[in-house]
DNA sequence: GGCGGTTAGACTTCGACGTA
DNA sequence: TACGTCGAAGTCTAACCGCC
């Protein structure tokens, strides 16, 4: 009969080798075989109920994008960690898990993408020691709605079990990719993004509603047929991540011209980092016939104390036809800025009695505006 | 179906200026 | 000097949207 281990050397054991203990050859492959993952290409199970991949591709991205508008300045791609998560569910609670993890880094000419896979519970403390391996305290983690989802889970994980969590920049590109596309497309999910953006076409793909299911069946039954699905999935997007992020570079550079995306939207962005083709891209904007582009543009000069450049535009708007804004901002100038109040009521009377009549409300204010004018030059004379 | 980041619009605050 | 008004800037809030 075999002797049992004293309670002090059985507590000091798995002090050492953790509650899990590591697998000899035999007891690896027995388990590859009962979760029928050995038929599945390149996973192995680097720990119990862990399993990892690697897949290669040629790399998307350039050296570095110096003028991104989204990447932190002068970011190198090689510190960028492009990441996503499928998981039991849509919940950032503590009763969701993910039970796959997709990191794609740039080594030199290739783009990896390694996969951690859980196949069953009791893996996740390994799954998420072996992120914290992989991840890198200065890298910029990229993703699409990662820091309204996936980070949050994974920060819950980490704190569920114990573990530090530390604070990682990410750059999620849902917001840019939503400023340059939410006026053309009927959403900004990544897979429309894909399709009608990037041209991508994935073929037979899992719905994401679909994904919690497969891994509960997997873990119920043993099947594996729908987890390859969920496995090319969470590839694509990790890949995808990757195109969109060199995509929104190029467009932002000017340099990719036959996709489309909001000019506008793109100007007031360039601006916003004070980029100086935000003023050209507005400009052209407005010759094109968008008047909210030149709107901005004159608001801006306006805040940068540039009236010859505002005014300019205001008296170059109202040309194209009458533009209650322009003539508003135009009385607002002669008003304050010039005491001019004999042009400003001109400017008044002009939209009081322009070819679209002023809403009730507008009329008041308006009509509020013309009696201080009048009185101000009753004071003067 | 829960969560939370972003955004746009509403609201508030503040400084500049004119008037009594 | 005190008060009122205006426009600009800052703050707050509600709605939207994408993740599985």
């Amino acid at each position: 009969m075999k002797r049992r281990e004293a309670l002090g050397g059985r507590l000091a054991r798995l002090k050492k080798e953790g509650l899990n203990p590591p697998l000899n050859e035999k007891e690896t492959k027995n388990r590859q075989e009962a979760f029928g993952l050995s038929r599945l290409e390149g996973w192995t199970e680097i720990n119990p109920c862990l399993w990892r991949r690697s897949v290669r591709y040629d790399n998307p991205l350039d050296e570095s994008y110096s003028r991104s508008l989204v990447l932190p300045a002068d970011q190198l791609v090689k510190e960028l960690i492009f990441y996503d998560t499928e998981t039991t569910g849509l919940s950032t609670g503590a009763g969701t898990i993910p039970f796959l993890i997709g990191i794609g880094m740039i080594h030199k000419e290739y783009f990896d993408v390694i996969q951690l896979f859980l196949s069953d519970y009791p893996g996740e403390i390994h799954l998420l020691k072996e992120l914290n391996n992989i991840f890198q305290e200065e890298a910029v983690y990229v993703s699409y709605n990662g820091k309204t989802y996936d980070s949050h889970l994974i920060n819950t994980r980490f704190l569920m079990n114990g573990l530090k969590v530390n604070h990682r920049f990410e750059v999620d590109l849902l917001y840019p990719s939503r400023r340059l596309w939410k006026k053309i497309l009927t959403d900004c999910r990544l897979g429309s993004i894909e399709k009608d953006i990037l041209g991508i076409n994935r073929g037979p793909d899992i719905p994401g509603a679909e994904i919690p299911d497969v891994w509960f069946d997997f873990l119920k039954n043993g099947k594996t047929e729908k987890l390859e699905r969920v496995f090319s999935h969470n590839l694509q997007d990790i890949y995808s991540l990757a195109i969109l992020l060199h995509t929104i570079e190029l467009i932002t550079d000017g340099i990719v011209t036959h996709i489309p995306y909001d000019r506008f939207a793109l100007g007031k962005l360039l601006l916003f980092h004070k980029r100086d083709e935000g003023i050209e891209l507005l400009e052209r904007e407005l010759k094109r016939g968008n008047r909210k582009a030149g709107e901005f543009l004159s608001l801006y000069w306006k805040r940068m104390g540039e009236w010859e450049k505002a005014v300019d535009l205001w008296k170059e708007m109202n040309k194209r036809g009458f533009h209650y804004f322009s003539v508003e901002e135009l009385a607002k100038y002669y008003e304050h800025h010039l005491k001019d109040y004999g042009e400003a009521l001109k400017l008044i009377d002009k939209i009081l009695k322009g070819p679209v009549p002023p809403s009730p409300e507008i009329k008041d204010k308006l009509l509020h505006r013309k009696k201080r004018l009048i009185g101000r030059l009753a004071q003067r004379d």
